[in-house]
DNA sequence: ACTGGCACTCGTTACAGTCGAGTGCCAGGA
DNA sequence: TCCTGGCACTCGACTGTAACGAGTGCCAGT
């Protein structure tokens, strides 16, 4: 039952051939290129075992073994250090990084580099406002009967938004609504708002009440219900790499579930400890992506977490590298964001 | 040299078969679909001009024609009426669109709409700011060194930045520089201020001098410079369909051209004229593209333009269908727009 | 000017045979 | 007890051949 050290590096050399070669691997290959110290039959007689134990499996009688997802969870939690960039990786990412000018530019190159460091799909989530505070509340007025609400976050986050009011408002009221709603809210976390907006509604003046009923409306959809996460991606290119023989020959299912905001948010948004996730083939909840693993973080200035980055690939993708890059892209956003 | 009707009609009816089949039609299966008139062997001696011509051309020897590029354009220019929306489509269009709350919900929904509706890769591009006016300059401290730059404009678009200022400006100061550049620019087009920018700079009161240069670099930057346009993309799942015989069985160019936004916008952002555009095959300027079409128009409230929108997806596409959707899509936007 | 007929091309499919990578198992040896 | 060399076996990949048929070009006849 237990598996013993030599069928562990066993499996540790199959996942790393297979990954780069993507071929199945058999046993004559598998010691000649690492130093196991054993014969091709010695090899055979592990790897019989392997595959009882679920960890490998054989495409066809007659062929090599490639790791099952259960033999990737194994490598990945027991067999694989984290890889150690390179500094040309290192230089890469602090060239990339720096001369960011706002949030939407620092995740927009955030999400390129990352893509283009680990070949994979790149997903970053932005900076979640549950996990914000409000900074600053701000309204234009459009018409008499028109507001925009500008909504700006401590992580430098901006939404927008605009207000139909029910009648017509004075541009004095405005002033009065703006520090109304400043006085109230600006530090707060979003999460916190709601009672606050509340409370806005019944302390405000008469003749302010139904324009600060319809804002509140608005406020509490811009800051708790709406579209609260926002997500950007890069790097589809790369799923055509490994000429379909990934995914089972059809992207169709990958790229359906890269529209859905939802399903990426699940992907990788959820990572509430800081550590670094790991979903491997039909570990996600999504059928559509039985075939890809997931490698995932939580980035945020200092040690809080603000939102979501990772990469999506093949389960045949290089586990060590892509976890030590996305760690390493998260630290460097974190110390960006911290900047501000 | 000149194509009689009989030849025009089975180039025609050539490309109708073709598209919806996805298969070389040959001769005999064109006079059985078709009510041409004629028999297969007359057929065929037009297709052998229709070849001579490059309007059509054969996969191999004893295999179907198949119309060249030069074929699509001649069909889609003289051969094809604008095929009418069915009342489901109509409908779909309008439900789709209503309840939108602001610009980016405007966009999102108007771009997936269209993916659905065509079953292509859908684009939309923001309004653009070149065509727009300043509506509000809004700035918020954030610090005692740093602003927040949040520009908005008349057509719904909100665009911010930090400004990092050269030294600590008061409150009282920065409520001045918010009066200061508002009168000036309030209302003007984006293209207009330039000239305008540079007039605020020399004629600030001394002490606002240097906070005023370091805005107005941010200023000229996020109005005519920096990423200056925004793009909106959705249905890329949609290029799967016709199982990779599209697209000569790889996905990876068109993937990458979806990717650069700058490729996105000379496709579709540069509608100059109001009238729809169709791109066949290698007529657009981009290699990675050369087995693409694009059907753009501009869309924006009343007969301005102010942005681009339209599909892409194989040569073999239903260029009436996709030319009405695309047409009925914009217009519809475009009201929308207007109401704001 | 159109049509029917005919010879021809050539990609597709089916089938048979060979090759070889890889396996499982077993008997013998450290 | 564990490892190893040997051996028979499996089965996918590849090759070559043959039959098939959709489609064509051409030509003589109406």
């Amino acid at each position: 039952m237990g598996l013993d050290d030599r069928k562990l590096a066993v499996l540790r050399a199959i996942v790393e051939d297979y990954v780069s070669t993507q071929e199945p691997v058999g046993s004559k290959a598998l010691v000649e290129r690492h130093q196991l110290g054993v014969s091709p039959a010695t090899v055979r007689n592990d790897m019989a075992v392997l595959e009882e134990e679920g960890y490998i499996r054989q495409p066809h009688t007659s062929a090599g073994r490639v790791p099952t997802d259960r033999g990737y969870r194994l490598f990945v939690d027991r067999l694989s250090r984290v890889k150690p960039l390179s500094p040309a990786e290192r230089r890469a990412i602090e060239r990339f990084l720096v001369g960011a000018v706002d949030l939407d530019d620092v995740v927009h190159r955030t999400v390129r580099l990352l893509a283009q460091l680990t070949r994979q799909v790149a997903v970053v989530q932005y900076p979640s406002l549950a996990r914000s505070s409000v900074r600053h509340l701000e309204l234009v007025p459009i018409s008499t009967t028109r507001l925009m609400l500008v909504m700006i976050a401590d992580t430098g986050r901006v939404e927008q938004r605009l207000v139909e009011l029910p009648g017509p408002v004075p541009a004095d009221d405005v002033t009065d609504l703006r520090r109304l709603v400043n006085e109230k809210l600006a530090g707060e976390r979003m999460s916190d708002t709601p009672p606050l907006v509340q409370a806005l509604v019944e302390e405000a003046p008469v003749q302010l009440r139904p324009a600060m009923t319809t804002l509140s409306t608005v406020l509490l959809e811009t800051l708790v219900e709406r579209h609260e996460e926002r997500i950007a991606l890069a790097g589809t290119a790369n799923l055509t790499r490994g000429g379909l023989l990934d995914f089972q020959g059809s992207l169709r299912p990958i790229l359906e579930a890269l529209e859905e905001e939802v399903v990426l948010l699940k992907l990788i948004g959820e990572t509430e400890p800081s550590t670094t996730r790991v979903l491997i083939g039909d570990e996600n909840e999504f059928d559509n992506l039985r075939a890809a693993s997931v490698v995932s973080t939580g980035y945020g200035p200092g040690a809080t977490i603000v939102g979501g980055l990772g990469v999506l690939g093949p389960t045949r993708m290089d586990y060590p590298g892509n976890i030590a890059m996305v760690r390493a892209v998260a630290r460097y956003v974190g110390e960006l964001l911290a900047q501000n």
